[in-house]
DNA sequence: ATGGCTCGGATTGTCGACAATCCTATGAGA
DNA sequence: TCTCATAGGATTGTCGACAATCCGAGCCAT
């Protein structure tokens, strides 16, 4: 968050953001994608067009494609005239963005244990522990990382790939919300709540896993901090109590 | 389906896609989104960029940029150097398209079942007269628009803005889904359907209402045919009987 | 000192031209 | 007659340049 958006955007392999020529479209898209699910990119950050076009090396007719992209998957708003930025979700976005991704969890938590494989428990099983030594080695963007992964390594044993697509760009989302109305101290995700998931799904218990889910995400979504529903509403309300006040 | 193309794209009110100079992107998208939802355009239909171009009588980089974005709703295909097309669902595809949209309706017909008001119920209840009336007259194009119609309207209601873009172009795949594997007799969807859904929204009666639903849509489903699953596969399969029968 | 105005730099929006690629029609050869 | 190679047209991909717009610095009047 407090490192340059350059850094943001040329991750631990440099040499593949910015060294190399003719990087496809894709690949861009899956960076700045993933630099925001990693809270590398805060909300509200400013993608200039020019400055991405020296990072990936190349024209800005793809950096601009890239973005409108970016701006249908609710990753960044784009401003006439005024350029694009990354996305800083209102409550109302954040709300409906958890009511989303629950509904979408659920159908695939269910479709999960109807389909999970000994091999599927197995990679849910290390991202757990993926998780936990992140947590113990106090990485908190590897942990939102991994515990993102969780859910998405989910969305792959389900099968259904527009389900799958859906719940990245809503997991992303939520990302946004978390770095916006997070509270002081940030536990995102618990990893017992993961382990309960996995162990539901050992049994292939649909139901119970489907409740635990939901019960998960719920669990995220009160740890969030609302209350202030926007920074400049503070205004309004300052004003509102000069009138009736007085303060002449 | 039979008539051409330019006017699957100019629809009735002419002068407002042909004359108008300078349309906006957003426009062009809703058009060809809307044109795919009626079934005015088959699966498959290529999408020239000079021929829209002059239908909407705007540069080429404007249709581009829709057409990537149409790309990323899943209602156009775009091959490299092969330009774009109206998206053919796979059977795979088709129903994982089923199966999220069954998750996402669910979630919806709930949320609305908790906020619905008089005036929706009446809007609601328009919608089915629309819907019998179409059908009394025998006019598909109509009937196929206002029973998606519903479904709309029913995220309004449900007051979630994500879902309800999530649905639309759920829906809009469904078009595409159900033109291309449907069987002879088509009827897509039952008023019968829709009518008892209202009825249990009227009770605010949420399980039942999102039992029904489930139904409906499976109903949807159960109507489509996927025996012979791609078109292509006809060729390897005669060269395996060929092979088999002996064709000398 | 404060508020409004103007101007310059910076950024985005749009377009046309050119390069690269693909599909099709044509014709030579077996 | 069929297959293969080739040339031509048509279509898409990419880029750089210019126009339109916005933001901030500096200046002027009050």
């Amino acid at each position: 968050m407090s490192k340059p958006r350059s850094a943001a955007l040329a991750p631990d392999s440099a040499a593949e953001a910015g060294d190399d020529r003719g990087l496809p479209e894709d690949a861009i898209y899956e960076q700045i994608h993933h630099a925001v699910a990693r809270q590398d990119l805060a909300p509200g950050t400013r993608l200039r067009e020019e400055e991405l076009r020296r990072i990936f090396n190349v024209s800005r007719t793809r950096i601009r494609n890239v973005l409108t992209r970016l701006a249908y998957a609710g990753v960044v708003t784009l401003e006439p005239n005024r350029g694009a930025s990354v996305a800083r979700p209102t409550p109302k976005e954040a709300h409906d963005n958890f009511i989303a991704r629950r509904a979408v969890e659920e159908a695939i938590v269910r479709l999960a244990a109807a389909r999970v494989t000994p091999a599927d428990l197995a990679r849910l099983e290390a991202n757990i522990d993926a998780e936990c030594a992140a947590r113990q080695a106090g990485d908190q963007t590897a942990m939102v990382w991994l515990s993102g992964e969780f859910h998405t390594l989910l969305a792959e044993i389900a099968g259904n790939t527009i389900l799958a697509r859906i719940l990245r760009d809503l997991i992303t989302r939520e990302a946004l919300v978390i770095a916006t109305y997070e509270r002081q101290g940030k536990p995102s995700c618990s990893h017992e709540e993961h382990s309960a998931i996995l162990a539901a799904l050992q049994r292939r218990d649909a139901d119970t896993a489907a409740r635990l889910m939901l019960e998960h995400l719920g669990n995220v979504e009160d740890r969030l901090y609302f209350d202030p529903p926007e920074r400049d509403t503070d205004l309004s309300r300052i004003f509102g109590r000069l009138e009736k006040g007085g303060a002449g």
